[in-house]
DNA sequence: GCCAACGTTGGC
DNA sequence: GCCAACGTTGGC
């Protein structure tokens, strides 16, 4: 199976990519959308590739990368009482939320701004641009994967 | 903080 | 099954 290619989503208050690198490995719990489930639940495998973007920061934008490190597996705090995640739907036998794990690959040196990605030539398609796109996980092509990892390194190159 | 766009819920 | 009301997301 090829790998595949991912965009997911975070407010920096909830979590960050240097969050991410400081603790290597975490998991993504709290995702309460049916399409976003199903992509972890079903389609995600080991290593696939992530885009870390950050929403309703300043600038929004791709800000790392991550990978796949465990696949979909039940979300637990849907099962807590009082926890803000807690859904009384879901429950041991029968879990409704599911959620996988993103181990750290690298952070940007800039972030590569939404301004960015809706400018880019090959990103026309890319869902995160398209007007509306509340999805907080949704699918990237490799082309378009390849793209921003480009533009989140090209601060670097050009200056060293 | 505003508000448009979207997903979900619930009355009928 | 329709659709209005509501809550949430997320850019600006």
């Amino acid at each position: 199976m090829p790998k595949r290619y991912w965009l997911m989503k975070c407010e920096p208050s909830a979590y960050t990519i240097d969050d991410l690198a400081r603790d290597g490995k975490t998991c993504w719990e709290g995702v309460r959308n049916f399409q976003a489930r199903n992509f972890m639940r079903d389609t995600m495998q080991l290593d696939d590739g992530v885009l870390f973007y950050a929403s309703n920061a300043d600038p929004s934008g791709v800000t790392g990368v991550a990978r796949i490190a465990r696949t979909g597996y039940p979300d637990h705090y849907a099962w807590q009482k009082g926890h803000k995640y807690y859904d009384a739907k879901s429950t041991e036998t029968e879990p409704v939320w599911f959620m996988v794990d993103l181990a750290f690959v690298e952070r940007f040196p800039i972030t590569v701004s939404l301004a960015t990605l809706k400018t880019t030539r090959g990103l026309e398609e890319m869902k995160v641009v398209q007007k509306g796109s509340r999805l907080s996980v949704q699918p990237a092509t490799k082309a378009e994967y390849q793209t921003v990892v480009r533009l989140g390194r090209k601060m670097q190159s050009t200056t060293s």
